[in-house]
DNA sequence: GTATAACATCGACATCCATCTATTAACGGA
DNA sequence: TCCGTTAATAGATGGATGTCGATGTTATAC
């Protein structure tokens, strides 16, 4: 079956700097001086990323005295992903069976 | 490994008329016509929603007489789902292993 | 207590983008 | 050939969004 693929979730990751970010932290959990060093973008800038990304439920944030740590979570990417590959297997099915509706 | 996301295809499938089109696409192979029916949008709207999925490579099209079908391409969405899950599978075992770079 | 570093918030600005109306182009049937 | 249908294009517009500078807040260091 196929379950509808959240948009929203989609316009999260389709921001350059946004993916950069979450590649980042899909190696390790970083906190923002790390982010800040590694992308070149603006403290400000990258703040405003980061309370998207939590806001969209992609990134905990672990507050450590004055750092906070953010962690990417796995299973959040993991549906979408499953998600695009059942799209993707109807596809395939449709593409092969010549499936189409006339006109 | 890991290839880069492209967030240029992210942002194609990032609205939720373009979904709803690519949705039914890979179901049935369609023409303008039905897309229109199907998603009540105008006719001009959905030409140029098509234009993006087009140039970027997510549909292909077959004119036949005065209609024009158009064919999902699953190997995108495949390809798209791919690097996602090998993001994912990064990403828990980052969190598995509690992998972090230290301030 | 004061200074400094880390991070978030606010408001402004510019750009991008989805949608619209109007028009044009292409095709088939009468 | 004329006309209705299908589809693409052009130009305009309003809203969403990314980036910025300035400022606020919290926590550590001295």
């Amino acid at each position: 079956m196929l379950t509808s693929v959240q948009t929203g979730l989609l316009r999260v990751l389709a921001d350059p700097l946004r993916m950069q970010i979450i590649t980042l932290l899909a190696r390790e959990t970083l906190c923002t001086t790390h982010l800040v060093a590694e992308t070149g973008a603006r403290q400000t800038n990258l703040s405003n990323h980061m309370k998207v990304l939590r806001e969209a439920g992609v990134v905990d944030t672990e507050p450590c005295g004055r750092f906070t740590y953010y962690r990417l979570r796995p299973e959040v990417i993991e549906e979408l992903s499953d998600v695009l590959g059942d799209l993707a297997a109807t596809a395939r099915q449709t593409a092969e069976t010549g499936r189409r509706r006339s006109c």
